[in-house]
DNA sequence: GCCAACGTTGGC
DNA sequence: GCCAACGTTGGC
């Protein structure tokens, strides 16, 4: 008898000015590195507890209706975010480079399901089972965020999943 | 464009 | 180790 693995859901938040979900389900496999995260609470997560498997709710941030646009999977547990050392990226981390070695994390993921109805922020506010969603929180500026297994499902129940 | 909330930095 | 100053996030 083997133990059912645990899988873990989460929220990452992205600009789709800068890379949107549709730019994941684009790439190659659809499927991309999650680079860029520059909070160490974010990052633990990454290293620590992500696990193929587990599931992401892509949200866009930054414009004027934010919302969960798709869903995604780990394909690839944390690994070095090296482009904290390349300063021709918008991500690069002069301390890192001095050091000569990244502290920062990526994991990559691939697209599973785009949301034939995008789930707004509104939306949520509008549905008292997402009131304790850290999104919505006030002041949550995480960019990667668990979220409960409810959570997850509700989303994607309101979305209409559409399998990529 | 504004600004509240939050994280980080650096002087002391 | 405190905390003011500063920079960033991100909703509105």
């Amino acid at each position: 008898m083997s133990k059912k693995p645990i899988k873990n859901f989460w929220l990452m938040k992205t600009e789709p000015d800068v890379f949107s979900f549709e730019d994941l389900v684009k790439a190659p496999n659809s499927i991309t590195h999650w680079e860029g995260v520059r909070n160490y609470q974010a990052r633990n997560f990454m290293r620590d507890l992500f696990k193929i498997g587990d599931q992401v709710l892509i949200y866009h941030s930054n414009i004027d209706e934010p919302a969960v646009f798709g869903v995604a999977s780990v394909v690839r547990e944390g690994y070095p975010d090296s482009f904290a050392l390349d300063p021709k990226s918008n991500y690069f981390d002069e301390q890192a480079k001095k050091k000569g070695q990244s502290p920062w994390i990526m994991v990559d993921v691939k697209a599973t399901h785009r949301l034939k109805n995008p789930v707004t922020r509104e939306r949520l506010k509008n549905e008292p089972r997402a009131k304790s969603m850290m999104v919505l929180q006030r002041g949550a500026r995480l960019s990667v965020q668990p979220v409960s297994e409810e959570h997850f499902y509700l989303v994607l129940d309101l979305g209409s999943p559409q399998k990529l």
